[in-house]
Order: C-alpha cells, then sequence, then structure tokens
DNA sequence: CTGTTAGCGCTTTCAG
DNA sequence: CTGAAAGCGCTAACAG
C-alpha cells in the first residue's frame, strides 16, 4: 500500500503542496471552504503527515534524550514513567541511552543525542563521572541540558534532585529519637554526589550527638545482605540505615534471617513501592520517582522554550515515613 | 558555535559533497589518499554526520517503537534493558511508549510509531486489548511487529512469550507435591492471554488431580494483600499462587501479617529480583525480563533483516526455582 | 576515481 | 488568498 503524501492530496484537491501544509495546519490564510476540502480528502485517503519530513525540515527531532546509568529497581522506571508523561503530553518523544555506569557509553550517549538532533537532554550521571566537562558535547549543538538525581555537586547545568542531606539528617535524627545507640549506615559509590550528600547529612547528626557509627560501602542486594549478616554476628548493632531499595533489600533479608526485625530499627531511602507493604515497620524517605521525572521534564522545557532560564539546583521535597513499631 | 555539515568540508577539502561523502564511508571508488585528507579535515573540525538528514534521505529512522502498558515492577524494566541492548548494538535507538493500559493510547501510539517511520515494533498488549487488528496501520507502512509478554491467543504477528501454561502447571504440581489441600490462585486481568493460560496450566492440574482450588483475581499489590488477608481470616488455606511479583508482594505481605509464613505454602511467577532473597521459602517460576526482551529484539531485526521470515509465537524457557523450607 | 544532479517530504519565504 | 521555488543535510544514480 502506498503511503500518502501531501503532493498526492494536492493533485487531488487541484492545488499546490504549499496550500496543503497551509490548510491541515489551520493557517489563517486559507479559505474556510478550501480547508474543508482539503482536509476531506486527507481524512478520506487517510494521510498522516511524516514528522520526519517536517522535523527535518523544522531542524527539530521533538526527541528528548534520557541518559540514565542504569534500570534498576523501580525508581528509574519511575523516573522515566514521570519523564515520559510530560513529553508525551508535549508531544516529544523520549529515547532512552543507558550507559551501564560506564562514562566511555555515557560520553558516546550524549554524542549519539547530538547526532541525533534532540531537543533537549535528560541525565542522570555514572558513578564513574566526577565532573560534567564532556557536556559540552551538547552545548556546540545548543542542546538544553538538565541532569536529574545523580547529579554532580557544582554544575553550570540544571539540576533536579532530592534534598539528600536533609533527608539523612532526618533518618538520623529518627534513629536518636528511638534512642538507638549502634548504628549501621549503608552507601552507595562514593563517586556519587548522593552518596556524599547523605553520608554528610547522617554522619553530621550522629557526631553532633556524640554517637557511635560505622559506614559501610555496597553496591548490591547480596553485598548489603552479606555484610549485614556479618556484622549482626560481630556487633551488637540496634539500627541499620540504607541508602536505597536495592541496599534496603539486602538489609532486611539479613535482619529477618536473624530474627532481629524487632530488635534492630532499619531505615533509609526507598521508592515505597515494595517495602512498606512487606515490612512496615521500616521507616523510610518516600522518594517519588514519578515525582522527580515531572519536575526534571518540566525544567527542560522551560529551557527548550526559553533559553535564557538561569541555571539552578532544584530539591524537590519528600518526605520521612516513620515505620510501624 | 556552527554545526560543521558535508559541504563545509567539501569546500575545505575542493571537493564536491558526494566525494566526502563516499570517503567518509570507505567507498571503494574513492581513492586512499583522498580519504585520509577528507578525514583528517573532518576529525579536524570534529564533523559528526547528521544522522537525522541521512535517515531521512535514506527513509529509515533507526528508531525502534516500544509500546508498553505500564513501567510497573521491575520485569518491564528489564525487559526494555534487554531490548536497549539488543537495539544499540545495531545503531539503532529505542522511543518507549506507554499506554497505560488504555487501548486509545495504544492506537495513537501505534500511529505515533507510523508518524515517525520507525524501522520496527515491539508491543506489549494492554488489558484492553483484545485483538490486534489496529496493528494493520503499521502493515500499510510496512513496519515489522514482534509482540511481547503480554501477547494475543492468535495472531499472525511474530511473537515472544514465556511458556505460561507449562510453568503455571509446574507450579501446581510443585504445590500437589507439597501435599497442599487448600489452595487460591491470584490471577490478573482476565483479557490477557497471560491470564488465561496460566489460569488453564494451574487449574487443570488441580482439577486432574480432583484437588480444591479457588481463583481470585486481583490488579495491584494491595489488592492481592487485602483478599489475602480475609481468605486467610475465613478459610483454612495452606498454599497461594501469584501470577507475578506485584501480586505475590500483597500475597507475602498478608501471609506474613498472619504470621503463616511457615504454614502456608506461596508460589508464583517472579523475576527473581527481591522476592528470592527476602523470603527464600517462596517458590517461583524465573522470568528473566532481560531475556525475554533480547529475544524479542533479535527476532524483530530477523524480521527487518529479512521479511519473508515467518510469524510464528516463541515461548523462551524459564524455570521453576523450589523455596527453602 | 570524482562531480553533477536530483530528491527524500515538508515548510516557508517571497511574489503575485 | 494561493502558488512557485528554495532548501533542511545527506545519498546515490548517472555521467564523465
Amino acid at each position: 500500500m502506498k503511503v500518502i503524501t501531501i503532493k498526492d492530496i494536492a493533485q487531488l484537491a487541484n492545488v499546490s503542496p504549499s496550500t496543503v501544509s497551509r490548510a491541515l495546519k489551520d493557517h489563517p490564510d486559507i479559505s474556510s471552504d478550501l480547508k474543508i476540502k482539503i482536509k476531506g480528502i486527507a481524512d478520506a485517503l487517510n494521510f498522516k503527515p511524516n514528522s520526519f519530513a517536517s522535523n527535518f525540515r523544522k531542524q527539530k527531532s521533538q526527541l528528548i534524550g534520557v541518559i540514565i546509568p542504569k534500570f534498576c529497581n523501580s525508581f528509574v522506571p519511575d523516573v522515566i514513567f514521570g519523564i515520559t508523561s510530560v513529553v508525551n503530553e508535549r508531544n516529544f518523544q523520549v529515547i532512552i541511552l543507558p550507559t551501564n555506569d560506564d562514562i566511555l557509553k555515557e560520553n558516546e550517549a550524549i554524542q549519539k543525542c547530538c547526532d541525533y538532533r534532540v531537543d533537549g537532554i535528560l541525565m542522570s550521571l555514572s558513578v564513574e563521572t566526577s565532573n560534567v566537562e564532556h557536556l559540552k558535547t551538547a552545548d556546540a549543538y545548543n542542546i538544553p541540558v538538565v541532569i536529574f538525581d545523580k547529579a554532580a555537586n557544582t554544575s553550570n547545568y540544571h539540576q533536579v534532585v532530592i534534598n539528600d542531606r536533609l533527608m539523612a539528617e532526618k533518618c538520623a535524627q529518627q534513629l536518636i529519637n528511638e534512642n538507638r545507640k549502634n548504628i549501621i549506615g549503608f552507601f552507595g559509590h562514593e563517586n556519587l554526589a548522593i552518596t556524599k550528600n547523605r553520608k554528610i547529612g547522617f554522619s553530621s547528626i550522629l557526631s553532633q550527638n556524640n554517637l557511635p557509627y560505622s559506614i559501610e560501602y555496597a553496591s548490591s542486594s547480596i553485598e548489603a545482605y552479606e555484610k549485614t549478616i556479618s556484622l549482626i554476628d560481630s556487633n551488637n548493632i540496634d539500627a541499620v540505615f540504607g541508602i536505597s531499595d536495592e541496599l534496603l533489600i539486602g538489609i532486611i533479608a539479613a535482619v529477618r534471617e536473624k530474627h532481629k526485625l524487632n530488635e534492630i530499627s532499619v531505615i533509609g531511602f526507598s521508592d515505597g513501592s515494595t517495602i512498606p507493604l512487606l515490612f512496615p515497620e521500616v521507616s523510610y524517605v518516600s522518594h517519588d520517582g514519578k515525582k522527580l521525572g515531572y519536575e526534571a521534564a518540566n525544567t527542560l522545557f522551560k529551557l527548550i522554550d526559553d533559553n535564557t532560564f538561569h541555571p539552578k539546583t532544584n530539591a524537590i521535597n519528600v518526605e520521612l515515613k516513620i515505620g510501624r513499631k
């Protein structure tokens, strides 16, 4: 079956292609009679404009590039869902480029976005990324960028993050309120601003209160699980903080296996999709990925619509939900 | 900063744009001296071909449309991850179009894929979709389609699914081996082939063995949780089957709250990302989303490369992992 | 081996 | 109010 173009309609209507183009987008210059006629023909033939061609002509792709390290857990998919909702609303499409936490792939992804002439980039940094120099490529193509979630501590780009430090402080404060005395904190990769900021918040409050605590690192559920198991065996811990759903799952698995769910307080950052229903005793900072996605995408569109908009870091509000004991 | 085009390079090299185009893609007609010269200039100017333009010219987008109902859980993201790996490997990009389980949006999504002239469509059906007539649109544009996971029971499209019926049979058989007598099965939306097939498998084995069982439906963790709570209160159930991670989480939460984890056997379909670590006592059919994604994307590329390839439904192998008691 | 030319489908001045 | 013509950046016949 042949795909209909503007030319075909023009021939049938005995007008020029430009007239068809104008009529179909309700250009005021075209008489309403002609509009009706042309639209009738277009409908009859089931004409759909080739958005590829029109975007090419307009030198915009109507594409937003989303660069992420991984799909892990439900947080990232939630963010993507939030982004996609906003982006589709504006009749753009999202292309997703995972970097697998590899800075080389991150570079390639930025380049791909430029090759595809995306109209904007949303990016969450890989653990290997300590500066954002490689985004200069996007600048050269005048593509606006918003960094979300895994951000840089200093950057000249817009950033949408959650208030990591403050919320980690609240977690620590909660453990103090519960009168915990022997606290462990599990964190992710040290390169990431979210690790740094959450660690600062967590540590500072405990130090101020002269409470002993120790810092552990883990990069998977299993690792967090194994470390927690041995910590429970060797120390008399009474509280564990986990920086993400992934680590919390390992921590909880270990605490449950050791039958310590009533004695050890577990707290951390979670999207609230799984843990609260299964373990209502766990307290968590509910970081809603969708909300972050909405915010990041909206910020990007502000930038697309008005490139005089000034770069800033925008922390969205999240809540600490106290577990039921 | 100006974006470099082939023309710029042609001027600097004193050759025609077509020569540049050919030289850059190692066309055998071009002398190697000239190739070196042209590539040198291109590198020096940091030229990157506008893939948008070249795709337009070649009438291909290098885009694969992925139409999914939701992002829920980690299964779908895993599938997308699998798809993206294969697709990126081939230098294509993925665009994701969520339908939110709405058949109207599904229609729109198909149309969007056509508008964007994607080179292939991977699609998982919405719960509202009972036939695949609307895919005719894609046929009209000669866009190959592969349906994955949430498939139609009869269709003329390629399908990549897991062997739902067989694996549900194995689950039922496992409960029989465990000598369970009072079994509940939780299923999702009745429209979906995966529900139908898993229900048939589950029911047939239990019926054959003259075991009583009852069928429940739930569309969220909470619903499964609430129904399980009241079933435990009112019946003397000793086993619960759940069709997905989402339902299993609700079921497990209820069983745990009622302190019945040792008495009630829980079994179902899961991606194995969360449940096994937290609840090693649960048996599950490990349906690996990545594998499904790889398979679906590879099938699509076979179709793109060779459109004489015949439609068929391809069930990938999965495994039942028995929980530790 | 290299250049000329036309054109992918659409939009948008410019001219009438 | 409508048409003619140019062009987005690249590719590929065709010609030499």
